[in-house]
DNA sequence: ATTGAAACATACAAGAG
DNA sequence: CTCTTGTATGTTTCAAT
């Protein structure tokens, strides 16, 4: 890790820190992305103007990733949600790159945690029923040549936090 | 579990399928929440006002939860993340509420999932360093009552799957 | 359900205080 | 940062199909 030979040029995103204005526009919309533009200006005490300016300069910049419709998986037929966690038998470069990009091409798979623990993977998915994930299991994970174990929690629910990063 | 005495009166979202459209339409908006409806009707071969309404049925309906923002974590100085698994000693209700409160009352949590297997609770966090996480667990979740075994994984990287509900 | 067109609102850019 | 002006773009309603 020699600060000479940096691995990554990464884009180094915002040298000045976000000031209270901004972190609110953040929070505001991570929990309404579709907020008006001119809703959010008066939410945070800006002319319509300046907060325009400012989420221009958020998106720009890259604080803000992206902006994503949150849907019912219970709507799309697939009501049954399971954390599938994944040890691999070695965690060679080749063999995480190639479970990863498995599991993002899985319809079923939501998200996918790439962690350092006694598991190497987490793969959230989303199905009908427990006959599909026992299917979708054996067919997509288990059968892999990398995979040595997989154990498996079923989601009673996922609640995710409204206004992370707000203080 | 008595089919007569039911907990819940969910409001049983759509009995009608979503057709292919209405697919398309959802593949998109998780892609991208904030395309224009002009756009999105451009994709979906529809006229607007047909996309429209579409769009306010299914937001209406409970199909779309919402349309959040994802915000970059090192842009807020929280550039490490981890997976807190978490076994509570009882799994009384009590418990499982005060619990899940807990870690949503938590500016450090982004997500909690409750789940049945080895353990109870999964609880992402986004801290700035290892000294942060330590702290935070040891303050917010070993110290609680209802605890009975933690273990921490840190978290590499967390993919998210861009066309879910696809086909 | 879907459509096109009218009526309305907003986004966005540029310049001045 | 705010305010303004201007224009382009987008949203929303509605009668008709």
């Amino acid at each position: 890790m020699d600060s000479q030979n940096p691995k990554k040029i990464r884009p180094l995103l915002e040298p000045e820190a976000l000031d209270r204005i901004d972190r609110a526009i953040l929070v505001a919309l991570q929990q309404n992305a579709r907020l008006t533009n001119k809703e959010l200006a008066a939410r945070v005490g800006l002319a319509e103007s300046s907060c325009h300016e400012r989420v221009k300069r958020l998106v720009a910049g890259g604080v803000v990733r992206g902006f994503h419709a949150e849907v019912d998986p219970r709507a799309l037929g697939v009501g049954l949600q399971a954390l599938v966690a994944v040890r691999l038998a070695r965690q060679t470069n080749a063999a995480v790159v190639s479970f990863r990009q498995a599991m993002l091409a899985l319809n079923e798979a939501i998200a996918v945690f790439h962690v350092a623990g006694a598991n190497d993977f987490l793969v959230q998915v989303a199905v009908r029923d427990s006959d599909e994930l026992r299917d979708l299991i054996l067919r997509a994970i288990t059968a892999r040549p990398e995979v040595v174990h997989v154990e498996t929690s079923l989601i009673y629910e996922h609640a995710r936090n409204a206004g992370f990063g707000a203080p």
